[in-house]
DNA sequence: AATATCATGTAACATGTTACATGATTGG
DNA sequence: CCAATCATGTAACATGTTACATGATATT
């Protein structure tokens, strides 16, 4: 039972899609679920320890001495098709910039505004990653999962762009906020006439 | 050096807003803050502890026996400060629907209709909330900080809102994976006639 | 030969949740 | 008076990261 949920899902997983290395998991899972997922070697080697023990996944030829390239087995894709079947549970939510801002009353509008473009940046960084990935020519190996992939990216792109729309009135919200003016909006200018 | 980074500056940065027992801390962190932050019981009761050690708070008055209501004191101010200006540390991200949406080929494009229905489901319910939050009227008490959370709701709502237009995409999308025909679009009709 | 990368694994540490034990106060 | 809520705290457990130890293979 222990060492069970998500980091038993996120391996045989990724063994479903191909048999790999330990090591290579870890590099799977960086670099395609990097975006929202990841696991340590510390979770990664007592997990394949434990599902090899149950027989959820084997060993098969090693290409190299001292490694060994782990396959799923047909249990093991029953057992998966399981995990993936139980209620999402997600991780209680712990944004360090969510956290910052709220309390920015004690930063000043000045560095909050550092925050938000710090975030926007980096959501731009992500957009920028996503469309890499829609670019790469598919595998053989992986067209039946691409589509599926491609869902996941599109959540992200979705969500980095509601980033970047949300920082843009941040940013002026700030603005707003730094200046001590009485009239919250200039209105028409008529009205003064 | 223990038990210091992101708890401390919660518990901190919500004293700074006004002082409250433990047990209303947790209360208004996850009312307020809920939808970014967390805290439980857990951590919250040993932070004090330790805040109170280092001078950082200390008790006031207490509303009944047992209960003591905490404050944050000059020199917590001042940690609070240096706390918030520290680089902001994010978790790992762990997203369980976008981990069974990745590998969804073994789900099907029915399971898969489901978690998407019901990521949908939670960010329109979440959108309703962060509106009550806006309709809430403004304490006197908390007036400074209120422009600075709802740069936070903001973020909530565009979030939201880019969730269930990433939903009706992926919809469709997994509508067009179900039914198995050679042509990916059906095109001008027109073109049969 | 030296360096970088691939590869496995463990131990120590950090963090965080849940369940429990305990009791006061308030409202019906 | 009884239940719900307010309130504090601890212990056990679950989870996850980082640093370290170790060595093979590939690259220059």
């Amino acid at each position: 039972m222990a060492r069970a949920s998500q980091t038993e899902t996120a391996v045989l997983g990724a063994l479903s899609v191909m048999p790999m290395t330990g090591y290579a998991l870890r590099e799977a899972i960086r670099e395609v679920l990097g975006h929202f997922w990841s696991e340590s070697f510390g979770q990664i080697y007592p997990a394949l320890a434990e599902l090899e023990r149950r027989g959820y996944v084997r060993r098969a030829g090693s290409g190299r001495t001292g490694a060994s390239t782990f396959a799923i087995t047909a249990s093991g894709a029953a057992r998966l098709k399981e995990l993936l079947g139980e209620p999402v549970q997600q991780v209680p939510p712990r944004s360090g910039l969510m956290l910052r801002l709220f309390f920015g009353r004690q930063l000043g509008p000045q560095a909050c505004r550092s925050l938000v473009l710090g975030a926007r940046a980096d959501a731009q960084r992500r957009l920028a990653q996503f469309a890499a990935i829609r670019n790469e020519p598919p595998e053989e190996e992986t067209a039946e999962d691409r589509p599926y992939w491609l869902l996941t990216v599109s959540a992200g792109e979705h969500a980095a762009r509601a980033t970047i729309a949300w920082a843009d009135e941040a940013l002026a919200a700030l603005d707003e906020l730094e200046r001590p003016r009485q009239e919250p909006r200039p209105g028409k200018e008529r009205s003064t006439r």
